[in-house]
DNA sequence: ATCAACCGTTCAGAAGACCGAATGACGTTG
DNA sequence: CAACGTCATTCGGTCTTCTGAACGGTTGAT
């Protein structure tokens, strides 16, 4: 009976309802520097305003959400800083990555990420900015669909075509006019990246903006991978060529550290 | 019944045990790349390892925990690295500091903080590293208390004596040798401090570091103030000084910043 | 001034989580 | 090899939280 009820409600059942929601308070306010009330929050999250009032009240109680001068807006607390940053500590590729970051951010001049496949989303773990006035935005642990992003697709041509099917969310989701939807196109570039070794994005997730990917061996999990991105007026093929090789040189080195790290 | 039931245990009965306990495992799991077993968290948090278990079930299921290949110890998980960056992002002193703590650091040569005063600790937001070798440790989002750090002294200069009484947690914790817990000496180097205008901790969280910061004035709530550290072998008295020169100056160009935003 | 629309907040009945003991699955040690 | 230590996991009764409707406050418009 129980279980028809939360099958009926699309939960699980083997959920503890009030700590489901108060992940999903952190989510909601760490999606967007968002500033919401109460009242907003319950009906986003479907949830009786008096139900995640008591919550609420628990988070603030602990720093966990801030309650604006008015008193009417939560925002995230001070106490939500410490995960993110103690996350990176644990980790070791995120750990090994920052010399070998700086180094390809030095020898490109452009945009340099490390993400990590989480899903069917690449979060992005660490970046370097561009020193170019013009360049893309990011930011430490957000999310993007991994098959409309170079990091994605990197990692994805590591799994056969089967896997790939099941990893993702079909139909894929669009986010530009270039992002790739077609289940055959993109199964053939992501083997084609595996041919040679490294994965584009061409404005598929931002538009103007292209980037070149290369997967770490070492399949931590899901698998990591680094990439560098460039405005298109600063990315013709020859230079993403180019690009690619300073890649797969930080790649290799980056794995080299890791397996070294392993063995010891 | 109830109440005397709740206040018994020393809980408010205004909390959501669950939410609670949530908060209280990413707040074990952050404290220091932790990795710990479900009974260990048990025993830590005095809560049964059925109700624990439940409960990182959920946080699991969401990516807020990792459970290692062995299957027995949990680790932070990806999901906590997006509040992190998100606190930061919506804060308006963390996001135009950036700029003046490159300057700063640039100056200086030295390591550069901005912290918060959040009850009787600080946080820190944001840090430049020093290019020296031999420089300090610290982390985005670890805490410290207020009495042992030069950030905490500036923020608490600020306030007369009486609230600084109110606020501070007695008897004081000692960190070091050198760490001042005695009141009447803490009230009157805060005093010395509001006088001159820059706070100073000579090895009182970390032997061997000193450290010079100035209050942000523009008092958001607990108050705002950036600081500058290095061993004291390179810095001595008169050094001091000029980096605290330094950093009045970079105080009052984010202060002057600050006051801008506010008023567009 | 009045009304309406929002906000957060409260309360008692209904639903679900919490607890502690017992279980099963390892890996380790005598 | 067996006995132990540690680990996660299950299960039903009890107690807590969750719920939805009603309340009082503030803001902005009519």
């Amino acid at each position: 009976m129980e279980s028809v009820a939360a099958a009926a409600r699309g939960r699980k059942p083997e959920e503890v309802k009030s700590a489901a929601r108060v992940l999903e308070v952190l989510e909601l306010l760490g999606a967007e520097g968002a500033r919401l009330s109460l009242a907003e929050m319950a009906g986003v999250m479907a949830v009786p305003k008096s139900s995640l009032h008591a919550i609420l009240r628990t988070m603030e109680a602990r720093h966990w959400v801030d309650l604006d001068a008015s008193g009417t807006r939560y925002s995230l607390g001070l106490k939500a800083l410490l995960t993110g940053t103690a996350y990176l500590e644990g980790d070791d590729v995120a750990s090994l990555a920052g010399p070998v970051l700086d180094a390809l951010a030095e020898e490109t001049g452009e945009s340099v990420h490390l993400g990590r496949l989480d899903g069917t989303d690449v979060v992005y773990l660490a970046k370097r900015e561009s020193r170019h006035a013009l360049r893309m935005y990011s930011a430490v642990g957000r999310r993007l669909p991994a098959h409309a992003t170079a990091l994605g697709k990197a990692m994805l041509s590591q799994y056969d075509a089967a896997e790939v099917r099941m990893r993702l969310n079909w139909p894929l989701e669009r986010l530009t006019p270039d992002t790739v939807t077609d289940p055959e196109s993109l199964l053939s570039q992501l083997a084609e990246a595996r041919l040679r070794g490294w994965a584009m994005d061409d404005g598929e997730n931002s538009p103007e903006i292209r980037c070149v990917a290369v997967a770490l061996g070492t399949g931590h999990g899901g698998g990591d991978a680094i990439s560098c991105s460039a405005p298109k007026s600063r990315m013709d093929d020859a230079r993403a060529e180019e690009v690619a090789r300073a890649v797969t040189e930080a790649a290799h080195s980056l794995g080299t550290l890791l397996k070294r790290l392993g063995q010891h």
